[in-house]
DNA sequence: TGCTCACCTGTCCAAAAGTACAATGCCAGC
DNA sequence: GCTGGCATTGTACTTTTGGACAGGTGAGCA
């Protein structure tokens, strides 16, 4: 398995060649063809110097050869992250990480994984998930309530508290309560928190058991 | 590297023992803890014949184990992959996947890589980036947290309590505590429903303060 | 070397949320 | 007239949440 590093350099740095001692480097995309290219193996793209507008055209360059690239910025940002990886490359992080994070990098875009920073990762998860939860609205079973609970159920989803709900409603707090407790039931949602999330069509994570 | 599989019948198949001779097999995730699990090597979990309700509490306890998760169902979906890979997994394929395609599998995961079919790779992305593009407005107070309020705001986001926060963060209740009322402070917000609301990019109705 | 900041934790306290058990009044339908 | 569902409220209780006050560590920086 070889790695080929983009670099407008034209050299390696030292923790890239600690990584892979085996390493070959590139000035320019250009320059780098099928033929040129070693059968199998990962892209590697500096863009830690690109000016904005060039970044995103680099990346699809890089994608069109047909390996798994793995994007190296200096500041990594979340925006960008989703840019370069829907292009195509399948891995996105720091231009200075360490060498065994390369590798680890490495092992992972070479066998058809997705890279990229733990906390991107987290974000970039929640993202998608909110995406095709909205993509794809849920019939929910809002009508096993009754109308008073669901003009409970719809303050909380505006995140209003018990007292607020009761002042709103003309009732005492206790009764809001009473009709959360309904509602909890029949929704199988566990607090208010989730109500709110469900009210809003988002997915939640968290069972009780 | 260990794998550890976890099947209802408690036995392993053909194929998962083609890809890994040395597998262990367990027929519940109560069985494992932390001191009868490897040192490091992923769980697989086998969803293909569980009911709706009980698979996403099995993801989660599963992941709770703070190993990397490998989901295996029968018939791939993509918004339970979707929120399979939210909750925590890393992988999600199909229980009939060759061998060959787990060891790949094993190796993305098991050096902090995602893996998902490469059409659902696909649809993932694009929905991301979608989502991303759509929130961007809404990012920008999030800059202010730390890194760490992030992840504690993510989780409130989902609908998660203090304690389960404790748990995925490794720290104390009294710490996400802390966290959230850095958070609150910051984001104006006064409760975790509105915070939770916020960060899904819905507005609340009601006085902060 | 101080200093700041993020992160983590503790105790104590008060408010809010949620549950259990119980009761009253209203109204529609059989 | 009886029954069942809905709405309402009460007392009493447990749990969760959030805040006040008071630290401790470690990393980075002037």
């Amino acid at each position: 398995m070889s790695r080929v590093f983009i670099t407008p350099t034209g050299t390696l740095r030292e923790r890239w060649r600690e990584a892979f001692p085996e390493a070959r480097v590139a000035a320019k995309i250009a320059r780098l063809t099928q033929e040129t290219l070693p059968e199998e193996g990962s892209l590697w793209l500096d863009l830690g110097q690109s000016p904005e507008q060039l970044r995103m055209p680099r990346v699809n360059a890089a994608c069109a050869l047909g390996r798994p690239v793995v994007v190296m910025v200096s500041a990594p940002a979340e925006e960008e992250a989703h840019a370069f990886l829907n292009t195509g490359a399948f891995g996105y992080c720091h231009v200075e990480a360490a060498p065994e994070q390369l590798r680890e990098i490495a092992t992972v875009v070479e066998h058809g994984g997705l890279w990229m920073p733990p906390t991107l990762l987290q974000r970039f998860l929640a993202l998608s998930t909110r995406a095709a939860a909205a993509q794809a609205p849920q019939v929910q079973p809002l009508n096993e309530l009754t109308s008073r609970e669901l003009m409970v159920a719809e303050q909380v989803a505006k995140g209003a508290s018990n007292r607020e709900i009761a002042e709103i409603l003309s009732i005492t707090e206790r009764t809001v309560k009473a009709h959360l407790s309904a509602i909890f039931e029949k929704l199988q949602v566990r607090d208010r928190v989730q109500l709110a999330l469900k009210m809003n069509n988002i997915p939640t994570y968290h069972t009780v058991n």
